[in-house]
DNA sequence: ACTTGACTTGGAGTTAACTCTAAGTTGTAG
DNA sequence: CTACAACTTAGAGTTAACTCCAAGTCAAGT
């Protein structure tokens, strides 16, 4: 598979794809003799990790240090469960912060439909006025 | 209320709230004769809107744009109202992005759960490895 | 063999959102 | 009245994660 095709795949630039090999959020992908990249399907699989990782905001740092301990070898289970776990805390963290930013959004939302209709915006909860 | 007293209440630095001042995140805070800032409720519940917002990536150019309305007056109770839908749009597209990546890792921490006690990794979905 | 377009590299540039610095002012404690 | 910590501003610097650029190489079509 091309750098063109697994972009495309993911709707991604090469130059992304480029820069997450050369700093190792990937391992290094597979090359034709010419030297150009040819992704096989673990190629690929590492990418769609790595995006579906990033997409969540766990740090490019992170995913380094996970593709440097798998390519160390099978006595790092730990090591890579650890990393994981971390991750998770973060990303549910995350979670519980864009979920009270959807409650207070909609709540939001909700007062100024009420204030098309009628003319006045009225808050009811603790916060004064935005 | 002082800065220093509004920073410990949501765990930020003087620099990002002069900063938020600087822009227009927030609305101009109240001063005391000196030039210090004095924060009122209203000035305090604007920067907690702002923290909830940003938390959950609202860019800070949306929230300026969202302040500069608000301080345009009544008439802009749709253009507000259009924002805040847009911003839950994006929300709910992360939203669904973090919860793909948690139930990702919650599969891989099972699975090297399930290695550290066998010694032995396996994957049962798609993609060949990671 | 030649053109053309996609690929390659190393390294520089960009962007958003802070974060820090320097130089000066305010306000409180002694 | 004098320290001195905490405040002020304008503006420069930092960080993470890309994103772009220049100069060169590869591969498919004629």
């Amino acid at each position: 598979m091309t750098i063109k095709e697994v972009c495309e795949k993911f709707d991604i630039t090469p130059d992304t794809l480029r820069y997450y090999e050369r700093v190792g959020v990937i391992p290094e992908v597979h090359r034709t003799k010419g030297g150009i990249r040819d992704f096989t399907d673990e190629d690929v699989a590492w990418v769609e990790n790595a995006i579906c990782m990033r997409s969540a905001g766990v740090p490019v740092e992170m995913l380094i240090e996970y593709v440097r301990l798998f390519q160390e070898g099978d006595g790092t289970f730990q090591a890579r469960r650890d990393i994981l776990a971390e991750a998770r805390e973060e990303i549910q963290k995350q979670l519980d912060k864009y979920q009270a930013t959807m409650d207070r959004i909609n709540y939001k939302i909700s007062r100024y439909d009420e204030a098309i209709k009628t003319g006045v915006l009225v808050w009811d909860r603790s916060f004064t006025e935005e």
